[in-house]
DNA sequence: CTAAAATATAGTACACTATAACACTATACT
DNA sequence: AGTATAGTGTTATAGTGTACTATATTTTAG
């Protein structure tokens, strides 16, 4: 078992920010107000947050969005990298790192829903022969130091 | 990276129910007709099943059952850890280990939708300091080797 | 500049997934 | 039998996600 260096920035909203604008602008696309609007709801959050909460967020100001509107907007952002998606949680979170697209692994306490992303890209073993992995979940739940007994 | 030794039993159905039984004797529950025939339908599928596929096949046999009625069964099931919910998918396998509860770990091709599972014991690493994981999903999606181009 | 193509938004309607709450039944144990 | 516990049935509702159609905007090419 090897040491690990993680990174361990918790970028500020600002700073997710501006990574997503140059994200987007590197990829050719449109860091519209809507999607801008989203992800900064999502950068906001403490934690992850759910579509309909984002649904219910964006009024009255993008007016009555329907659910095609905000689910349209994570595919484009989770597409690009800027957010992740929680599976357990049906809920997403902003991306805190800084080298693209990666494999996140979340650590997610049960108790105060605190969540620490990691990125897994090099200790993934145990492949089955010839298999190709496109995309990968790991999610721990438990509990933190924090939160321990 | 250390060798892996995997389990690849690929069990019958007749010896996952038969698994199955015994866990739940050992517990103290009852392996009920509903629980049996929800643990069979899962155990003979070739692939994860849904919750509402499961409803259907349980007409007409029992009635016309409800979602609660299958959502107690696979609860009931996967607390005693004879299935696991495979999370992407909103859907459910049957456990093909023998080592009884255990971290799963899942290999899901995208295009003939095979499942292979794994045993994730021992190759978690990167604990944030302090975290107790009480549970992990972890699930990689991507090409298996027959279906590579 | 203008037409075509690509990209983005809006909305309807529906499908799928899951749980709360309450009533009822079966089993286990004095 | 009487009590406690475990299991089931049913209704209603909450929560999550997509197929499809139509419209608007931006970019590109002629
Ligand atoms: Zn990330
Ligand atoms: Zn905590
Ligand atoms: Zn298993
Ligand atoms: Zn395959």
């Amino acid at each position: 078992m090897t040491a690990c260096k993680h990174e361990h920035e918790h970028k500020t909203p600002e700073q997710l920010l501006a990574t997503a604008r140059q994200v987007c602008d590197e990829q050719g696309r449109r860091f519209t107000k809507l999607r801008e609007h989203v992800f900064n709801l999502i950068a906001r959050s403490t934690g992850p947050v759910k579509a309909y909460d984002l649904l219910d967020q964006l009024r009255p100001e993008f007016g009555s969005p329907k659910p095609p509107t905000v689910y349209r907007a994570l595919d484009f952002l989770s597409g690009l990298g800027l957010i992740h998606r929680v599976e357990a949680l049906n809920a997403y979170i902003a991306c805190d790192h800084s080298q693209g697209r990666h494999i996140a692994e979340f650590f997610i306490c049960e108790t105060c829903e605190n969540l620490e992303e990691r990125s897994a890209n090099d200790h993934i073993d145990c492949v089955p022969d010839g298999f190709d992995i496109r995309r990968s979940v790991i999610e721990h739940y438990g509990i933190c130091k924090n939160c321990a007994a």
